[in-house]
DNA sequence: ATAATTCTTAATAACTTTTCTAAACAATAT
DNA sequence: ATATTGTTTAGAAAAGTTATTAAGAATTAT
């Protein structure tokens, strides 16, 4: 039931292209540098975003990667089935990959005591994932439980593109 | 996000058992067959219960494993923390093996992102899989959506022992 | 006691997935 | 042209999962 590194690592990366989100391109190295994220393999979690819509980029000089959609409209659980595959727990519960199960007994009844579980806990993840926006993912992170105190910048090497 | 081959194998035990609860104890072998999972990997997985109190075992003639605890106390959330660990998808929002990020930036901000969204997901997870006991499991699955028709009962290895 | 049955333990092999690196290549701006 | 930056592919390294093996110990039946 765990994380990837990679959908942690995409998730972060998307946590600095949404606070760029209509202002700048960001380098992966510099995205690397912020968010402490190995360059070789950031470069394939990028591209693999951007051939899913997410991103777009451009080389050379003033080119970078860049969030192409607004925040508002891409929830993490998208995201997260980009980089990892479907949500669910097991295929036999996937909505967006579902595959009968092989070796199971229950495969062939019309009730499997595992699915019926798994099916609620594909839910329950769903439920959350796909109801976090973007947008929602930044702002939280950010300001849940700062209110009052005004916002501090934090300088970082990402303030020089800027 | 995915549930392992062990733990499902585990589970797949249990439902055995639990059929089996305060009756017989069943052969190694035996549930392997009926539930079609290698037998030598079924001994690692049924020690492992074991060790952790939930089976009971006795070699020899109508010897084998059998449940310890009422199906009634055991939740299939505890399972999957025996035999995975944790249910969070990330160990810094562990409830039962809370571990502080290594690598990541906000590791030492009073908000990280990750972890607000992941704390939900480690919930929901854990509101499913800890709401479910081993009994609910069993028959949730052999009777939910089947009430009028009578039971039939399989002819399988395990009627051999019982 | 002895033998048959069954669990116990530890080591490790085989396989898969994840994580990461490298290198050659292509596009862009100046 | 040149420097900069993304693109693509291949695959190495590390970690984790799944499965097997083999020697051993406990229990029961006779």
């Amino acid at each position: 039931m765990r994380l990837s590194r990679k959908s942690e690592y995409g998730l972060r990366a998307l946590l600095e292209l949404t606070k760029a989100y209509d202002q700048v391109a960001l380098r992966r190295s510099d995205i690397a540098e912020v968010q402490n994220i190995p360059v070789g393999f950031l470069e394939t979690i990028l591209l693999e975003l951007k051939r899913a819509g997410i991103l777009g980029s451009r080389p050379g000089v003033q080119g970078g990667y860049r969030l192409i959609k607004p925040p508002e409209d891409v929830s993490v659980g998208q995201v997260i089935r980009i980089l990892d595959g479907p949500l669910a727990p097991i295929p036999c519960v996937s909505q967006t990959a579902y595959q009968t199960c092989q070796d199971c007994p229950y495969s062939e009844a019309r009730d499997c005591p595992i699915q019926n579980v798994m099916f609620d806990v594909r839910n329950a993840i769903a439920g959350v994932l796909d109801g976090y926006t973007l947008r929602a993912f930044y702002d939280r992170g950010r300001n849940r439980r700062v209110r009052k105190s005004p916002k501090r910048r934090k300088k970082n090497a990402l303030s020089r593109t800027q």
